[in-house]
DNA sequence: AGGTTTGCCGAAAGCGCTTTCGTTGTCAAT
DNA sequence: ATTGACAACGAAAGCGCTTTCGGCAAACCT
């Protein structure tokens, strides 16, 4: 391990004190611009790099954002977290500052882990995802006084500061979509009803439902874990009703990907027999025969907003509500989105469909 | 944000000195076990947690890991990856150790990359994957002293701390395992020829068809992109043989994916017409249909094996050569491995399998 | 001319811990 | 009683940086 060059050496060199180094370094504006440049050039001839824990001892900051794992991992959103904190951590490393990855056990100690958290001193923010309608963290992060944000709204959160895909606008247009194809008997199948998501979700379907005056049987709203078991599982359920569906609005991906094995396994063809659309526009969706229908939202994008604005937080002081933001999902049209199948082939039959004019 | 606990105030209620407190935390053996008693008890009831900046400065220590992503982001080996930090992040957290991504930009500056790590001080050792066959990174690292474990081995490393899977026995079970099935035009798909895992996986599958006997055309050797297309591309080019293949041996699950792709777009059946097995055992395999048969490596093991040899390395100075770890990789039969289909619809016909016996 | 501002830089304290070394008191051995 | 060994602790010096404060010219005013 080759012998480190500290500040010291640096200011040695150029015949100056550390501290005028440190602040040449650090662009201070008492700073000749002359002498910055001196610096500037010894150090990345030398290749400084600056003792990252001397640098955060001595300024008290951390420049150091933690990404709070949601406490139970469901499958495979590994796809969806690990595209969200690539994006992240591009944006912070752009400003030299680090993430860390958070993985509380128990959901039950939130409170406690966050307390320990605030303590240890050596993070400065925190990104919440997965975001309830009740969410106590905001009030416990709040309470503790830590900068944060979350991916994802939540209800009484209008002083906080978000980033957030509009699930409703989204299921309004994915409704819309296959309504204009020709459905008319579309159901949905949501997620588990404590996430934020999944209610702006399935309210947008059931607002566009109600919107196009399709009158939409109850048992047409499922509802799944968030996983490929959870959506085959539900699908089975809509197809065992009397009059099954024609097109499914799914959750995510995952459980369009469920709800598609359901499909097959009792005899029928997603996208021709059912039309499907998922919800995240993962890749893998388009390996599929045929490639999932879904709606793709900028994750990765929105990891990098996360991060800018949680930073902007942090230093600017500036009023949290002020960071809100607000993406939109977009169709991508694959395979399983298509006119529904008329040919009396299929169990459910058209003159069951309900429209009231 | 709470005022936070400090080492001086534990030694202030304690009537002891900060130096005795902190031994005491850090269990040495010159602390009364009473005093430790008493220390511990105040630490966690007032919720103590040390400044990690701090600590790290004063003994100069990182306790930090890096793992260095492979510069090209090949497409969703993101599940790969992510399984991999996942193991490696939970071995290190028992230590309290931290884990830190490390994302070069270009592979030709490789060294300057790893020079500046060095000197950043604030890194106690690597974790390098993706090895090629002959990797400048060896080198580099030895000449830089920086400790580091390799996932995958490569040529001229008899020195050097690995773990990896066992490809080539992999390959061999494999290849088997198909010619039990009855298969004797059996392909592979290999990955590009710069990797080590690549040349042992192809080898495997040679050395196999070598021993049982079976005359292998050299078309049957393809090469592909690690990723849903290449394998597409591979497929198409054995498809398009005078007398393809009934089964192919793919490098990984995505390019097995790929190649299911393929062969629905020629109007064969993947599993009954052609068999194909991947490998890595990703659950998205499992997602298809029909589901995809692979060979699953222990991931998420290995990374933890990664994570714990190498903290060995850097606190025990054992020789490196003691850390070696060769994994298994295990047969998962779903739906791809079927015996050949020999009832004359498929293009390629039974007679023209070479079997030189 | 005196006074005030401005531009640039150095001194020095300190961030919160670790670790070496020395000191004290105690007890067994001589 | 004297020595030595040992156990248990405190003092103090850092680790490598940041940041406040003050100092000293040179430049500006009136």
């Amino acid at each position: 391990m080759q012998t480190i060059p500290k500040l010291k050496l640096l200011a040695e060199r150029l015949d100056l004190s550390e501290s005028t180094v440190s602040r040449a370094l650090n662009n201070y504006s008492d700073i000749a611009e002359q002498t910055k440049e001196l610096v500037r050039n010894l150090a990345d001839e030398m290749g400084y790099q600056p003792n990252i824990h001397a640098r955060r001892l001595a300024s008290g900051k951390a420049d150091t954002v933690a990404f709070v794992m949601p406490p139970l991992n469901d499958q495979l959103n590994n796809s969806f977290f690990s595209e969200l904190m690539t994006g992240m951590a591009l944006a912070l490393d752009k400003r030299g500052w680090d993430l860390q990855i958070l993985a509380p056990n128990n959901a039950a100690e939130q409170s406690k882990f966050f307390k320990r958290i605030s303590r240890s001193g050596n993070i400065s923010g925190l990104v919440i995802s997965r975001t309830l309608i009740q969410d106590p963290r905001f009030e416990i992060l709040k309470k503790l006084e830590i900068p944060f944000i979350s991916f994802g709204r939540s209800e009484n959160i209008e002083e906080s500061a978000w980033v957030d895909v509009d699930n409703k606008k989204a299921f309004i247009e994915m409704t819309e979509h296959l309504f204009n194809l020709g459905h008319r008997a579309i159901a949905s199948i949501g997620g588990p009803p404590i996430y934020n998501f999944t209610k702006q979700r399935a309210e947008g379907w059931s607002q566009a439902m109600a919107a196009l005056d399709v009158s939409v049987p109850q048992q047409y709203q499922e509802t799944s874990e968030l996983s490929f078991e959870g959506g085959k599982a539900a699908m089975k359920r809509l197809l065992s009703l009397g009059a099954p569906p024609t097109a499914v609005c799914c959750v995510s991906d995952v459980v369009a990907i469920g709800a598609m094995q359901a499909l097959r396994e009792n005899g029928l063809q997603p996208g021709s027999d059912v039309s499907l659309i998922g919800y995240d526009g993962l890749n893998i969706g388009d390996w599929l025969e045929p490639p999932l229908s879904t709606m793709r939202q900028p994750i990765e994008e929105a990891g990098r907003q996360l991060s800018e604005m949680l930073i902007n937080i942090i230093e600017g002081g500036q009023k949290t509500s002020a960071f809100q933001k607000l993406f939109r999902a977009t169709l991508v049209r694959r395979g399983t989105d298509n006119p529904p199948n008329l040919d009396g082939s299929h169990p459910e039959n058209s003159s069951q469909l309900k429209t009231k004019n």
